[in-house]
RNA sequence: GUGUUCGUAGCUCAGCUGGAUAGAGCAACGGCCUUCUAAGCCGUGGGUCGGGGGUUCGAAUCCCUUCGAGCACACCA
């Protein structure tokens, strides 16, 4: 289905093309005065250098050929020249109507591209910490947007289960149990089956070994030594490796359930130690890849760079793979395996830097093909209401699920304040809100930029925050349950008049779900999906304080009525699907 | 230092392919529950769009300059 604008504006610029003038100039945009009018044109103002004519002219002219014109009525052309059209309304109710029957609202989803979005990366052995979330929820909320659109889509988490970190665990594992087998490098035999630590042994084990490496040189070696051996394939730390990994995925797995956010592959920067080897020899042959200060490089300046871009280091002096050698293998196994269109990155945006170095890289050695996207989508910092980041009351690291309970906690305490509310039920949608709650306040900001993460604020439900979109939903889904309690079925419900402006300010909103949703996918900025429910929620919220639904006699306009409310709805829980999160029954 | 992002109401933010009186929310103040969930709705106050120049009929928006803040700049990830 064609956008409404785009059909309206079909309209004003063919009346262009019948007063003489450029069909282009007869652009429709949505009034930015309210109170004057509902759509608006700008095209005389800008054609009036072009014809060397008084703009109020052109649009006069325009606007006399715009009698007989069905979309639009009570043209009024103002100084200097605007255009100021309202929607004639049984051209927007047939439109609604045919949006509430449409797949997806009308919505054409044509975007076909297969791709891969790289939104996690954790570490293994660390728990998740208030900074995971940020991509694990703009990450979900990408991918849905892209399938709705029409993408092929694969999500992958991407695991740090090779750096130094690992390292870090062994050698700290040894200092505490030195007799333990795999350590013996002359061990032949099997390894137990059973780990040697337990989840919160490896919780402890890596804050205290990276405290250690960071005042202690010489234990930073001894733990870059077994991050060495355990990339060189050492049997021993292999094993514990395994150990390492069969202890902490499981815990994450269990973490981003919580959060609605799962993963099609759950590949590491391990998977792509195969391909290491091959991938730096090729370098070298070709040329490409060069010694600099001891280590392994690949020129990746451009002439035209504004300032001065390192070159991309492939191996340390010690001939160690980095962050960026597994990168760019990891591409290499992405194109080999599945050559998608486009490979998303959604990561913190202090990585922009590291990326672009992969990014040409992996164009410049062929590693990736011309015609493949490779993007980034940077986002920025929580930050805690002092405006840094955001931490515990202590000023520790905050770990994601403190963070899910403590919001958590305070929904349920809001829930079963002066109400009577079943425990058990009450426990389920705080569940549900908490979510909502977290991801919402995410969502709305621009990803790109840092964001105050105000628990006051999300858990004070007013506002564009989730727990108000979820609160009108509720409402909407109350006023169809008691309608249909009346044995009608809100399903059947047909719009046939428009009685008030808040319907059709309603109306009007509702009709701008396609574009919405398309400037969000274009931008990859759910927060724009945001905005529009939240203005469509206001939308809403005004016609129900005006209207009274249920008890409308005139059963045309009640059916209209109910039949917008079932279009609301709809839309509004596409959207937070979109976003990533539901609405309870009741709240 | 170089680059980059940004500076809009007391606070948190929209608006930036130039257009009419710069918008929301929170906070403040004032109304609205015998009527579909008041976690709601309606209203009031609050701004030299960091400063200064320029382009234009018209600039928060484009250009230059200046001040201020965050972030990144090869052997961590």
């Amino acid at each position: 289905m064609k956008k409404i604008l785009d059909l309206i504006g079909n309209e004003i610029a063919q009346a262009f093309e019948a007063a003489g003038y450029d069909a282009a100039l007869g652009k429709v945009t949505w009034s930015n005065r309210p109170d004057l009018c509902e759509v608006q044109c700008n095209g005389a103002m800008a054609g009036a250098k072009l014809y060397k004519k008084a703009p109020a002219m052109i649009a006069n002219d325009v606007a006399n050929k715009l009698a007989e014109c069905k979309a639009v009525k009570d043209v009024e052309v103002i100084n200097p020249g605007f255009i100021n059209m309202n929607i004639s309304d049984d051209f927007l109710i047939d439109y609604v109507s045919k949006m509430s029957t449409s797949d997806k609202f009308g919505l054409e989803a044509v975007s076909s591209k297969k791709m891969i979005i790289d939104y996690g990366g954790p570490n293994v052995a660390k728990p998740l910490h208030v900074g995971h979330l940020r991509s694990a929820v703009i990450g979900q909320c990408v991918k849905n947007l892209c399938r709705y659109m029409g993408d092929d889509v694969t999500g992958d988490i991407h695991l740090g289960d090779w750096g130094l970190q690992m390292g870090l665990i062994m050698t700290e594992l040894r200092k505490r149990q030195p007799d333990l087998v795999y350590f013996d490098s002359d061990y032949t035999g099997d390894y137990p089956d059973e780990p040697p630590f337990t989840l919160s042994d490896l919780e402890e084990i890596y804050p205290a070994a990276s405290a250690k490496s960071k005042e202690d040189e010489a234990y930073k070696e001894e733990a870059m030594n077994d991050t060495f051996m355990l990339q060189q394939g050492d049997r021993g730390r292999t094993a514990l490796w395994k150990h390492i990994m069969s202890v902490s995925i499981p815990d994450l797995k269990r973490n981003y359930d919580k959060l609605h956010v799962s993963f099609e592959l759950w590949k590491g920067e391990s998977d792509a130690k195969p391909y290491i080897k091959d991938m730096v020899q090729m370098m070298k042959d070709k040329g490409f890849a060069y010694e600099s200060e001891g280590a392994l490089v690949v020129d990746i300046k451009k002439d035209d760079d504004a300032k001065e871009i390192p070159p991309c280091m492939i191996l340390k002096k010690d001939g160690a793979a980095l962050y960026t050698t597994t990168d760019l293998a990891t591409l290499l196994d992405r194109m080999s395996t599945s050559a998608p269109d486009k490979i998303l990155y959604i990561t913190d945006k202090r990585q922009e830097m590291h990326f672009t170095q992969v990014f040409r890289c992996a164009k410049k050695t062929g590693i990736v093909k011309d015609d493949t996207e490779l993007a980034f989508l940077g986002f920025g910092t929580m930050n805690g209401k002092d405006g840094k980041p955001f931490k515990t009351r202590e000023g520790g690291v905050m770990r994601l699920e403190s963070l899910l309970k403590e919001i958590n906690d305070e929904m349920y305490k809001k829930i079963t304040d002066n109400r009577e509310v079943d425990e058990n039920e009450a426990r389920k949608t705080a569940d549900i809100v908490a979510l909502a709650a977290v991801k919402y306040g995410d969502l709305s900001n621009q990803p790109t930029k840092d964001y105050v993460f105000d628990i006051d604020k999300f858990t004070s439900f007013e506002g564009n925050t989730g727990p108000y979109i979820l609160y009108t939903i509720v409402r909407i889904k109350s006023i169809l349950a008691k309608y249909e309690a009346n044995g009608k079925k809100a399903a059947d419900a047909r719009i046939s008049v428009i009685d008030s402006k808040h319907q059709k300010d309603l109306m009007m909103d509702i009709t701008k779900f396609a574009a919405s949703i398309e400037a969000a996918y274009e931008d990859l900025a759910p927060y724009k999906i945001c905005s529009y429910i939240y203005d469509l929620a206001n939308s809403f919220n005004g016609f129900y304080h005006e209207c009274r639904i249920l008890a409308e006699e005139d059963v045309n306009k009640q059916e209209s009525y109910i039949s917008l409310l079932v279009t609301c709805k709809k839309i509004l829980e596409e959207c937070i699907k979109i976003l990533g999160f539901s609405a309870p029954e009741r709240m």
